[in-house]
DNA sequence: GCCGTTTTCGGCCCGACTGTTTTCAGTCG
């Protein structure tokens, strides 16, 4: 059963494009995208508001409550169902057509009666747009790949496919000369769940070179767009990577706007406006001069606005421009919240560091408690045995002495590893850990370091 | 249709890129 929230973002949201599509006044269309994700995003549920409740919500009016009230009565209020008879649900699926906006799907629809994207594609195989106003041979070119793009399933990625190949496009890139800054942005810094494109946004006084060699990367399949400044590409995978270039003096209103979401940055720009200002990935202007303020780093940028710097991660208009006006954003965990590791091996089984340099890291880290936990004897691609298990335990507690982090000896148990028992004194199928000096225990993770 | 350091009417985010309608509209993020 979907939460009464999302039922009714997702009909507003359709008013909101069939308006559009059907050539209605533009800020109306705007106010019911904006109404619609703020109900989406609401912390209550509706179905628990009268019209009075409705309308604290953000970018909810009167006449958008007694809509959402109709939609929680009827499952739908009757202006949709007036637009849903003039536009065919197929000319709102064209608008998913990456590059087919509204304008150009009534267009189709008004004039050559074109109400699908099966019955668009065949149109462009048989000819019927050439002579159309606006459609050319690229248009259509365009249109194609974007229909076959839109029907390549699963579109967005986990974040942890599109980090790695950001992180691998941030090295390649850092290496170019020239290169002063380069970040991911967009929702990957956001850390949303799913990625839809990859933004990289570099600080450098030398476009051009690093434009080159974005187009260089090995993975590239084909380049989408390419400018001064800007430039997208799609890799063999499939992922959009959009790269954009800034001189190194406005690297913070850039990482800014770059970060999003585009709810946020609208809100963002709307506070600007009413200040007198103009925000833009160049910088905060005074709207009247034209006057830089500042642009160097995001806290600058948001303080200039009368907010404190907002953590990425919160950035998408879902409460945190208030929450931040009140001076009570969440106070959200970072890795220095991190206590401690209860599940990490040295390069004495299939680690990459020695045992001292792991404790030195963890100290470093300012951990309270710390344990090494390698793999047991007999497992077939490593190479521990008792001896060097018995021995590793032996310099941990020397190790131990040396400072107040509570070490903790443990090992990976492999199942059925009977031998293995004996060593922690007890035996698991996953894992046992011993504190250091032995009078604790704590159950380990299966998490790998 | 909504909203208010512009407050009951007038304004509503901003810039890059593409293709085409040769100066700009449409689309995107």
């Amino acid at each position: 059963m979907p939460r009464a929230n999302d039922v009714v973002e997702a009909l507003l949201q359709e008013y909101a494009d069939l308006m559009a599509i059907s050539g209605g006044d533009a800020f109306r269309v705007r106010t019911y995208e904006k109404a619609a994700r703020s109900v989406g995003g609401y912390h209550a549920d509706l179905s628990t508001l009268d019209e009075k409740g409705l309308q604290q919500i953000a970018n909810v009016g009167g006449s958008t409550a007694k809509k959402i009230q109709e939609i929680l009565q009827t499952g739908t209020f009757h202006q949709l169902e007036e637009l849903r008879e003039q536009v065919p649900a197929g000319v709102r699926e064209m608008i998913g057509i990456p590059g087919l906006g509204p304008k150009k799907a009534m267009v189709l629809y008004r004039d050559l009666h074109i109400g699908s994207v099966q019955e668009l594609a065949e149109a462009i195989d048989g000819g019927t747009l050439k002579g159309l106003k606006g459609f050319g041979d690229k248009t259509e070119e365009n249109i194609l790949r974007g229909i076959s793009l839109m029907q390549q399933s699963g579109d967005r990625v986990l974040i942890g496919v599109a980090m790695e190949l950001a992180e691998e496009i941030v090295a390649e890139l850092q290496a170019v000369r020239g290169c002063e800054k380069c970040e991911y942005a967009g929702s990957l810094r956001r850390m949303a769940e799913t990625i839809g494109d990859i933004d990289i946004l570099v600080a450098s006084m030398d476009g051009p070179s690093v434009m080159e060699a974005f187009v260089n990367l090995p993975y590239l399949d084909r380049v989408i767009a390419r400018g001064e400044t800007k430039t997208s590409i799609r890799t063999t995978k499939g992922l959009q990577v959009d790269l954009r270039v800034i001189e190194p003096g406005v690297w913070g209103a850039a990482l800014q706007y770059f970060t999003g979401s585009k709810a946020h940055n609208i809100r963002t720009r709307e506070i600007a406006v009413r200040k007198g200002l103009k925000l833009s990935e160049y910088g905060l202007f005074d709207a009247e001069s034209g006057d830089l303020i500042v642009a160097e780093t995001e806290a600058e940028v948001y303080e200039r606005l009368g907010l404190p710097w907002i953590p990425p991660t919160l950035r998408e208009d879902r409460g945190e421009i208030e929450a931040a006006l009140r001076g009570d954003l969440p106070d959200l965990l970072d890795l220095a919240d991190i206590r401690g590791d209860l599940h990490t091996h040295t390069n004495l089984t299939d680690g990459l560091a020695p045992l001292g340099q792991m404790i030195d890291t963890a100290r470093d880290l300012k951990y309270a408690y710390y344990a090494v936990t390698d793999h047991a004897p007999n497992l077939y691609m490593q190479r521990m045995t008792d001896e060097k298990m018995l021995a590793q335990r032996k310099e941990l507690a020397k190790l131990a002495a040396k400072g107040k982090m509570v070490l903790l000896h443990g090992t990976e148990l492999n199942i059925d590893g009977v031998r293995a028992g004996s060593i922690g004194g007890r035996s698991s199928s996953r894992g046992s850990t011993s504190a250091w000096p032995p009078s604790t225990r704590c159950s380990t993770s299966r998490r790998r370091t």
